[in-house]
DNA sequence: ACTGAGTCGTTGCGTACGCAACGACTATAT
DNA sequence: ATATAGTCGTTGCGTACGCAACGACTCAGT
């Protein structure tokens, strides 16, 4: 039996509530027990991730989904609190580095755990393995069409 | 073989981008094509489905999860435009109905279709009914969890 | 009838975001 | 060398949200 219309909608729902719950959730759980909003700790991932611990304004606002404007903003507030560094980048005198400095490396160490855990008990724990594979194909797929061939 | 915790990461990354990009899109082209935005048509829709076109204020927070406040500012933008209308609550003094008006049973008509082929292009078309199938499942899942068990 | 606790929608306030425009700089073409 | 276009991160500004507190109201217990 094909699959409605009406079905993929409400697949459409469920998914815009499964984000909505799961990922509040994280980020009271990492406000709650390290004082650290979700989008600061999803910054030190990235730039953790990174080579040299650093990254340029334009792709760590790009990697974390903020705009250019929203992201010096953010990175604003993380200097004033010692999690990251600006540095000005040597060739390209348009370019700024965010560094991660060993403070926010601290952080970050101590707060992943917290997230990590948050993800396997809200998201993936009732998950059977052929589920997370499921929804991993179906979301890479969703993530490879081409970007609004209007 | 057992998926890993990293792949399991993936996944809910992966879920994240997918959400951002995709309900972005449909908010851009709902915007552009009939200058609504997508909050906005959630509301809508929740009160066209609702008895009598009309949903208590908190109920409708609930259901385009909003807070009680932010609720109240989007209805009143909205009565502004003609959208929606409000409404004493007979045996409850202290409630208010949020009613559609027809001039937001109208909007509501002409943006639909708009709404369900953004959905249909940008997150299902790409996906297999055995995709929504299993997506479904697992969301379901997901959402089944307990309202955290710290 | 009266009190205390709970709930309703709303408000003041602070926060966080995007858009458009800016100056500074780079890249390309002539 | 110069002009033009493009890109960088930042800023002014407007918008939209949540939290906490509020007055108005309901309800349960006595």
């Amino acid at each position: 039996m094909a699959i409605s219309n009406n079905e993929r909608i409400r697949v459409w729902r469920a998914f815009l509530e499964a984000h909505a719950t799961v990922s509040q959730r994280l980020d009271e759980e990492l406000r709650a027990e390290r004082d650290l909003p979700l989008t600061w700790y999803d910054v030190l991932v990235n730039l953790d991730e990174a080579d040299g611990g650093r990254l340029r304004m334009r792709e760590l606002a790009h990697a974390v989904l903020f705009s250019r404007s929203g992201l010096t903003r953010l990175v604003e507030r993380m200097e004033r609190d010692g999690l990251v560094a600006r540095e000005r980048c040597a060739d390209d005198a348009r370019g700024t580095f965010a560094v991660l400095t060993p403070a926010g490396r601290r952080t970050l160490r101590r707060a992943a755990p917290i997230h990590l855990r948050g993800i396997e008990q809200h998201f993936s724990i009732r998950l059977a393995d052929a589920d997370v594979r499921a929804m991993g194909a179906a979301l890479a797929k969703v993530l490879r069409l081409p970007p609004a061939s209007t």
